[in-house]
DNA sequence: TAAAAATACTCCATAGGTATTTTAT
DNA sequence: ATAAAATACCTATGGAGTATTTTTA
């Protein structure tokens, strides 16, 4: 008889390509995984991976079956992650997954505030590019993304929670008019300095100017918007800073700062789970409490008028 | 950690609503499975039944997880469906379920011919009602139907096979012009007789007449379209006779039959599967297999003409 | 109080571990 | 020749059976 034992040794040999450390990955010998596997294919009366001299391949039919095991091994999880949220909304494991450009000034008030709340949560925090969040919450290795949206897939749904305005950030010594907005033409007249290929900040900054890749941006891409707030700081050229960075990054680090002019360009902040997911109710809580927080954070420091240099001269 | 036998016990009895039985069915002992459901509800932190005097009660928790484990299970048998087709096609165990206006017509030319095509395959028939068919199908009892199209549900696959058109079925003594055909009004000049309720046959013919049930109509419903054909034989009404029934019922029995007019009224013959099986290539393999055999019995003893009682007379 | 599920206890099948051999490039 | 999977063999966990007690309407 089939058992789910026979099935996650198989997924994670099919993960793996290899059944010494996908037995390492499912903390059992990997003679008693080949046993497994070996049972498995005696069941299904299919020969499912092909045996090289370094490592497996899939047969076709192997190719099928993972499939179907996928699926199966996610409605299991699915099925304790609905007891788990029945038991206790938000309890239990948690892997959240969250892009770089958000990490930083999202986190640190969210994670005490949810201790305090949910003191049965074990969140573990991801932080990468939405195109590995995304794929690690297919494969069920995230439950929960935030990020910015929109998320196009049929897997997958999302909730927006807040927009997060973008304000143009340039060199302290530059003289702009202080009572003038910001306009995407202004952005071309000097050098553009944004994060390395892969980020979605990096995408939007560019739809935003109309600019190519190629035309007058930095070549480098730096990896952390701290590093390019002290380029900018430095005169090295000017970047589009989120709104919701500014706070932190602007603390130590002098620059000039100026909202757009209307329509202000902003990027939309939600979060993001398998559809079948059955702690939608968790992540909907999870996310209104994000909402509220980031509510709070711009009614109290909020930048308003179009030069807003002041906020900086108090650090 | 959870296992397929936690989810096929609790499956087991949920469906049967009682531990005794349950275990009965899955062929252990009560108290093993009993066990495995405590080690589920611990695992999975819920309660999932209620314990009464007499059996048991699903909780609503209990009801979300049955949804789920049956979706799960469902998907196992797919994989070993898969699997099975994969090794051979047309082999292994196929449960068939066959409506009563098909079943007697239909099985003895086509078991023999499948027993010598596909000695593997080990087919088991059920014979009963459309309703009864398609609960069985979504419940995974059976693998495949045969029956009158259309089957309107979102799970399931058909594939139509051929036409099966309506004779009237009239007493021997009843003088008609032999070169007339009928239409829908000669129905109603005479008292019809049907098949008892449930039968797809009996609202297939009401609909063709456009009548209601309360109308002249034989009140009690026969179970077999044998008794019916008897029942016209010995002048007690008209009926409506599927022509693939006409060869086996008018062997025995003198009835005069005549085609309708065109457009002749006909039934859709088709095979019906659970969309998400595996087997679909099996079951169009067999649907061929229905199909080439249907067109060789018609062209055999084909019915033409208008009066057709001369085929009887050699019986 | 009677039917049904839970518990107690025993046994054995089998999953898993270690050591070793076979296989494939 | 070497990395990796298969086999051999032993051990121990846990699933299953029988007998019995507890629970619930």
């Amino acid at each position: 008889m089939t058992s789910l034992k026979q099935l996650r040794y198989f997924d994670a040999v099919a993960r793996h390509g290899h059944f010494g450390r996908a037995a390492e990955h499912c903390a059992v010998s990997q003679p008693a995984l080949s046993m497994q596997i070996r049972d498995l294919e005696q069941e299904l009366g299919l020969k499912l991976f092909e045996r090289l001299a370094r490592g497996i391949r899939l047969t076709p039919e192997g190719r099928e079956v993972e499939k179907r095991v996928a699926r199966i091994l996610s409605d299991i999880r699915d099925l304790d992650d609905y007891a788990k949220q029945r038991g206790a909304p938000l309890s239990g494991p948690l892997n959240l997954g969250v892009i770089p450009s958000l990490a930083p000034y999202v986190l640190p008030p969210l994670l005490p505030l949810l201790q305090r709340r949910f003191g049965e949560l074990d969140l573990s925090i991801r932080e990468t590019q939405t195109q590995h969040l995304v794929d690690e919450l297919i494969e069920g290795r995230l439950d929960l993304l935030l990020l910015a949206l929109p998320v196009e897939h049929a897997e997958i749904e999302t909730l927006a929670l807040f927009e997060d305005c973008f304000l143009l950030a340039y060199p302290p010594d530059r003289k702009i008019d202080k009572d003038v907005l910001a306009t995407p033409e202004l952005l071309k007249s000097d050098r553009l300095l944004l994060l390395e290929e892969g980020h979605c900040l990096r995408d939007q900054a560019l739809a935003l100017c109309e600019l190519r890749q190629t035309d007058h941006i930095n070549t480098f891409g730096a990896s952390s918007l701290s590093t390019i707030v002290q380029m900018v700081a430095n005169g090295m050229g000017m970047t589009l800073l989120p709104e919701i960075a500014v706070d932190l990054e602007t603390r130590h680090q002098r620059v000039g700062l100026k909202r757009f002019a209307e329509p202000q360009p902003f990027r939309s902040i939600g979060l993001a789970w398998r559809r079948r997911s059955p702690r939608k109710p968790d992540f909907m809580a999870l996310g209104s409490l994000i909402g509220e927080m980031s509510g709070i954070e711009n009614s109290g420091a909020g930048i308003t008028g179009a030069g807003v240099e002041a906020e900086l001269e108090s650090a």
